[in-house]
DNA sequence: CGGCTAATTGAAGCCATTCAAGGTAAGTGG
DNA sequence: CCACTTACCTTGAATGGCTTCAATTAGCCG
């Protein structure tokens, strides 16, 4: 997709999207999403008692809702989530769908109070880190500092990449984007860009693509037919990664190759 | 609008969205939009020499223009801008639209190019703010380095906003959505928030709304009818804020009155 | 098994687009 | 000053893509 950043795939690729277990941050598979590179050990040692524990969430699991105050980012160690908000109606949309290595509550910081609502889509954990010691890290390392920009920047990047979805694609182009931004980021964690799972449901799919369920599930039928994909309910396989990126940018990409 | 973040009307209203004259940051009447609250005065001076020269640009020109390198970042003195991106495609859209106070380039921190074009839509002013010596400067007072997570993190917000926006409302929703949205900031900043003038073309606003200028021109013409605004050429007045409200949130929200 | 949620599929209808033509205001050059 | 150009905007008619409403199927768990 669009605003997708380059990052480096996590060091050691345990099978099934697991982070490294025991141990700090300097154990983490997925250190350099959330961590500027090249820290020296002391550095590092500083980071990690900056973190708070551990949480673990099952399936269904809110991690913290949209209005709460706000105190800690989080970052998920493995497992997926699904930011969400309501609407002045009650109608929900989803903002985004976030992974290993992902951080989520950064949109809080801007009022004290978080805008969205995070949950568990499947058994997961997360870093949580004290947004006020993070604060206080960043005085004294000012590579964590430039780190954390970038972090938010690029969030801003995603959202803009949305508007573009949201403001100018066809809805097989919009899911084909989906698609195509999960598999990019498997790809990036050193998962396979081609096979996969869909861990939200269709419903979750059109609140994020701005179309009925319904019509995300006659566009998946249509892409089967079509042998863009195989799909058995939420296992998906990716078959022609070009014409899925012809549909979603209108060029053929290089990604998936 | 959702996102809409509430900030202090500018010190000295001079009139017509003109920041005052001569001078630095102290007295600029946006200073309370773009620096932190309660700086002492030294602090004040140390702002102002991170604070690099301001440019002048008359309608049309381009500040930067996404894949530029990324140097500083822009903040507004007087004037309006309008953010845009192109497509794979060549297919344009708008990301946002920028008045005094507001910031501009902060979408490029992630990867150190601009991501989008930045037009003037009339003459207007920035003062330009080189990247590398805020982020010094961020290092050395804590309070502007918080004042720039709020600003990123608002941005964020704003983009959420636009999500929505595009995501589950109607051709007439959205366009009432922007109304308002412009109508807010311009009260925030101490102007009328019931008249003003849109500085973007039909097509301008369509392109950020998800839409064709066709339609924003049929729909502007329907406002017109059922009375919500008066409108002559880009001279607006919005005549029933209750029932655009109604219109972009579903609810009767207490802007306005 | 029965009850539940999630997903699929069909048919009708509407909202926004597309295509097309015409109008208006401002600017340019003779 | 006026014809001409240009950019921007308006309005109409027809099409189509997506939604809405509705019914059915598939898988899951007690």
């Amino acid at each position: 997709m669009d605003a997708q950043v380059f990052r480096i795939a996590p060091a050691g690729k345990s099978g099934g999207g697991q982070a490294d277990e025991g141990g700090k941050c300097g154990r983490c598979a997925y250190r350099t999403l959330c961590l500027p590179l090249g820290l020296s050990e002391r550095d590092l040692a500083r980071v990690e008692s900056a973190i708070g524990c551990r949480r673990r969430l099952v399936r269904g699991d809110v991690l913290f809702r949209a209005g709460q105050p706000f105190g800690n980012l989080f970052a998920v160690r493995f497992g997926h989530f699904m930011t969400s908000r309501s609407d002045y109606r009650g109608e929900r949309y989803v903002t985004g769908f976030q992974m290993a290595g992902d951080m989520l509550g950064i949109d809080a910081i801007g009022n004290g109070e978080h805008a969205s609502t995070a949950t568990a889509l499947e058994d997961s954990e997360v870093c949580e880190i004290p947004y006020a010691r993070l604060q206080a890290l960043m005085v004294e390392l000012p590579q964590v500092m430039e780190h954390f920009h970038r972090t938010m920047s690029q969030e801003i990047l995603r959202d803009q990449s949305a508007i573009r979805v949201l403001g100018i694609l066809r809805a097989d182009e919009r899911l084909a984007s989906l698609l195509l931004n999960l598999s990019g980021r498997y790809a990036m964690r050193g998962f396979s860009p081609r096979r996969f799972q869909l861990r939200m449901s269709r419903d979750d799919m059109a609140r994020y693509l701005g179309l009925t369920l319904e019509t995300v599930s006659r566009l998946l039928a249509r892409f089967r037919e079509q042998r863009l994909i195989r799909l058995d309910r939420r296992e998906l396989e990716i078959l022609d990664m070009a014409r899925l990126e012809t549909l979603a940018t209108g060029v053929q990409g290089a990604a998936g190759r």
